[in-house]
DNA sequence: TTAATAAAAGACAAAATTGTCCTTAATTAA
DNA sequence: TTAATTAAGGACAATTTTGTCTTTTATTAA
C-alpha cells in the first residue's frame, strides 16, 4: 500500500507529534528507538518532510525535530503525498497510465470507490488525533519490546 | 497498491479469459501486445500462475495460455495472492510486524475498514465478469493506441 | 520422424528502493 | 570563542523489483 519510507514517515511524525511542541524537541535517535526504524534512512525522510514544512527541525544542542500546533492539525494525506506522491490516491489500480472515466480499466468502478474511501480516510485523519490516541496507550508504534 | 507484476498478471489473465476457452488459446506475444506489458517478464508471471493453476498453458504448435470455465469463475483475490501474497489483505498499514486488535497501530481502526472493503471487492469480483465487460467495450487494458 | 512452434527455465542486467557511513553546517552552552 | 551537539547532505552499498536474452523442453502438424 505505502512504501517503507512512507510507513516510517507516518510512524515518525506521529511519535514526534506526541512528544514535542514549539518548546520541546526530539532527536533522530530517540525517534528511531521508539518506532523501530533505521536511523539514517529515517533521517533522510525527515529531511524531506522538513523541507516540505510537515515537520520542523533545529540543529545544534537541544535541537531536534518537532511539530507546532498548526502542523499537528495536518492530515496523514499530506505525509503520504510528500513521501510517495499522489498515485495511491489518483492512480489506476491496474497500472494504466492514468485512471479515466472514459477509458477505464476493468476494475475501475469497484477500485475507484475503495481508493476514494482511502483518500477520505487519510484526509480526515489528523496527526494529532493519532498522537493523542498513542499517548492514551490505545495504540503502539512498534511491537517488539 | 499492487506490484507491477501483479498489475500485469491481472491484465493478462483478464485478456486471456476474454479470448480463450478449453479449445482456443493465446500466445504470450499476443497477450503482451494487448496489455502493453514486457513479454519475458509477463511470461514468468504467467508461469507462476500456471503452476498455481490460475491459468492453463500448453506448449507446442497451437499452444498458448487459456482459462477453462472453472478458472474464469475465480476471483481477482486469487491472482493477487498468487503474485503479491496476502499482505495487502491482512498486513498493517503502517508496516508493524502484524496487524493486531490488541496492539494496534495508530491508524488500525480506520485502515482495517478500507482493507476489508478492498478484500471483499477483490473476492467478489470474478475474472469472467471483467472479461465480459472488456468484450463489451466497456473497459480497456491499455491506453496508448 | 522431422521441423516448426510455443511455453519453461535459467542466467543476467537495469532500475528502484532501502539502508549505511562519513563529512559538513548550524546552533548553543560553557 | 570554543567545544559539544544535532540535523543536513553526499557518497555509496545492499536488496528487491523489474526487465531482457538465450537455451531447453514439450507438443503437434506435416
Ligand atoms: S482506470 Fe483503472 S482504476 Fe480507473
Ligand atoms: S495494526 Fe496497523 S492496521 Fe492493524
Amino acid at each position: 500500500m505505502f512504501s517503507k519510507a512512507c510507513e516510517y514517515a507516518i510512524r515518525a511524525v506521529v511519535y514526534i507529534a506526541s512528544e514535542t511542541d514549539e518548546t520541546k524537541k526530539v532527536g533522530i535517535q530517540e525517534i528511531c528507538d521508539h518506532i523501530e526504524a533505521p536511523q539514517h534512512f529515517t533521517a533522510k525522510i525527515l529531511q524531506t518532510l522538513s523541507r516540505k514544512h510537515i515537520v520542523n527541525s533545529q540543529k545544534g544542542v537541544n535541537g531536534g525535530f518537532f511539530l507546532d500546533s498548526v502542523q499537528k492539525k495536518k492530515s496523514l494525506k499530506n505525509i503520504v503525498e510528500a513521501v510517495d506522491g499522489d498515485q495511491v490516491f489518483v492512480g489506476c489500480g491496474l497500472g494504466l497510465k492514468q485512471c479515466s472515466e472514459t477509458k477505464p480499466c476493468p476494475i475501475h468502478n469497484q477500485f475507484k470507490d475503495i481508493r476514494n474511501r482511502l483518500t477520505k480516510m487519510m484526509e480526515s485523519t489528523t496527526i494529532d488525533a493519532l498522537a493523542i490516541r498513542l499517548l492514551k496507550g490505545e495504540s503502539v508504534l512498534m511491537q517488539t519490546k
